[in-house]
DNA sequence: TTGTAAGCGTTATCAG
DNA sequence: CTGATAACGCTTACAA
């Protein structure tokens, strides 16, 4: 009997080795199956599959007879035994290496957005410091996700994410493609930290500072070429530069200015390679009395929301990180039309947002005007 | 033959309705199941399971060639095959409003963060503007989750929590518990309003508006009720209540100021029902040229990153986004101890955060001193 | 149009 | 300690 089989169920002892859920609040929920919406209607489970999935002809009349069972059962289909059939999950998975800061926050809410839409659930993993917590994590969703959206910026990552992309569809992330064939998307880097540099160097400074990323990141090596190709370029009295180190944490951009602050050679122009730096940099300067853009020019990148509430409001480079997160979900989900081989590779553009934290090196007391966020796009 | 077989299951039509995923870039993977790791190495699929489980015991010898055979073959176990045989899935559903803001992002990270500790998988889901959407995510993780963490601030959701929750061990968040066994977590906020008011008030103000928040919305109407706790309690001389309409949103925080900027008996301090609201008065008023604090004095509620960067920085109620995440997913993993039918619900403490948006109604020119940022803890 | 039955990849219950 | 084998809940040929 049904009563048997479902007591036998709930008797069966569950994996002990790890945590369970409480259950103590749940009533005992009722779990409706296909053979139950069958059993009501009369009808065999074949059928009732049929109806609920309007995967072929019904007679009007059974159809109805098996929807009013489904509904006066409250029947929920099991999500786990469609996967086992049909292989497919609706779902994606996504591998971040944090969940801190509104990069990625809104990296998240764009694919959470484009995932509505393709009607794919999201299943979330973060904290991938290293590639082999992002392999056992990968591992984990074997069998739960259709595909796969990594962010891996770190090097040395490559030879993990060819192993995943051998099992799961992936779009990686800000990550430097470990073979031909890998779909990507990343952000115009290189040409966003070229702007932003050849805008401060037209404001005539000479002696510059680069506060890097963490190092092996992706995002900051490329950004890091972008100022450098920028400099290159000046002939005429060839710029001094200086590299600071950070690791894209408010923090180490308040240390960084320490490697500065006392010197009377010291740049009057720093390029952090992300926001978050540069406020921290703000920060420390603030407090150390230099005044901002009279004395230091400072630039960020990425353009969060804080950026433009700082005082003096930040020259930084708008990236559009929901944006990123829609299309890997587009492009996962096969829907950007059918990817040539050579074309899976994307570059976001990014676009100059020129605000108040730029002046003229020599500028004491009159830095350069600027309009409060002008913004200059690729 | 197994070769026939894979064929056969590859060339299995998928459900036409829902857009497929691109498997374009993804090897022809090999798909290792359990049977294939017993063929190799010469045991049942029942003595397979145990090794990779360590569920029983097994001979050293045939373990070690079980595990051989199983990395030699790299198989990885299948979640959905195994969620249907144990009915655990070892993931937990969120369901939120929205995705925007830093407050959802930051419940986001204490849940994952969490959920690692605990080793839960994360299928988020969120936008669920109305309760049918809500239900329809639910449903959608019928046999995909082990447990729900909802939050539905919105009034008018209960008889669908409760549905729910007949079905899933569930977590509310920020929301009115439906019924009594409900396990809920929410923020103090009754007591963190009444906390930035009652400062406010002892500053001197007695002509005072309240901007709050979407109608209906539960932490929105709580702070409501602090607000008026604090205003009943001024015996001497009662303050004059204006209320304006906003719905949590930057613009409708600049939007209400229209509202009284005209007015010559304009409101001396504002009460805005979170940050947001806050930050987007505090812009209006500059525009206006209306200083703060000196000629309005504005709070907040949340302390959002931004909050200690617009100027005058606001002050407003620490409410900890990232522990209520955190919380949830250790309730719903019933660690936090057996959980006595009366006690599942949980308020977090806030504290109150002075910083220079504060100042006394008549004080022309002389703000009421505050330190940068003093807290006072609930 | 409908029913029967064979899987899907695991785990769990029995006997050996 | 190990192997058959019956579930788990659903989809989908194949028959009727």
């Amino acid at each position: 009997m049904t009563m048997c089989k479902r007591l036998h169920a709930r008797l069966q002892p569950v994996t002990s080795e790890s945590p369970s859920l409480a259950t103590g609040s749940c009533q005992e929920s009722i779990v409706t199956t296909i053979r139950d919406v069958a059993r009501a209607s009369g009808v065999s489970i074949a059928t009732v599959s049929r109806v609920i999935n309007d995967s072929a002809r019904v007679n009007d009349d059974t159809r109805r007879r098996v929807w009013d069972a489904a509904s006066e059962l409250d029947f929920w289909p099991n999500g786990a035994a469609r996967t086992l059939t049909t292989s497919r999950t609706h779902a994606i998975g996504v591998l971040l290496p944090e969940l801190h800061g509104e990069f990625f926050s809104e990296v998240i809410r764009g694919i959470d957005r484009a995932a509505r839409l393709e009607k794919l659930q999201i299943l979330i993993s973060s904290s991938h410091a290293d590639t082999d917590g992002m392999l056992a994590a990968a591992r984990s969703m074997r069998g739960r996700v259709d595909g796969l959206i990594i962010m891996a910026p770190e090097r040395g990552s490559s030879s993990t994410l060819e192993q995943i992309q051998s099992r799961f569809p992936t779009v990686l992330l800000s990550s430097r493609p470990p073979a031909h064939g890998s779909h990507s998307i990343s952000v115009a880097n290189l040409d966003g930290a070229y702007q932003v540099a050849r805008h401060v160097l037209a404001l005539g400074h000479r002696r510059v500072a680069i506060l890097k990323g963490p190092p092996g990141n992706y995002d900051a090596e490329e950004r890091l070429r972008g100022y450098r190709k920028a400099l290159r370029e000046i002939r005429s009295q060839e710029p001094t530069v200086e590299y600071l180190n950070g690791n894209f944490s408010e923090e180490s951009g308040e240390a960084a200015a320490a490697d500065f602050l006392g010197r009377k050679d010291r740049p009057t122009a720093i390029f952090a390679a992300n926001d978050y730096m540069a406020i921290g940099l703000l920060g420390a300067l603030r407090e150390a009395g230099v005044r901002v853009p009279e004395e230091m020019t400072v630039t960020g990148f990425d353009d969060i929301v804080i950026s433009q509430y700082v005082s003096p409001s930040l020259t930084t480079v708008r990236v559009d990180a929901c944006d990123m997160g829609d299309r890997a979900v587009r492009l996962l989900a096969g829907l950007t039309g059918p990817v040539a081989r050579s074309m899976n590779s994307i570059t976001l553009p990014v676009s100059l947002v020129i605000r108040d934290s730029c002046g003229s090196p020599a500028s004491t007391g009159r830095p350069t005007p600027t309009r409060k966020t002008e913004r200059r796009s690729t």
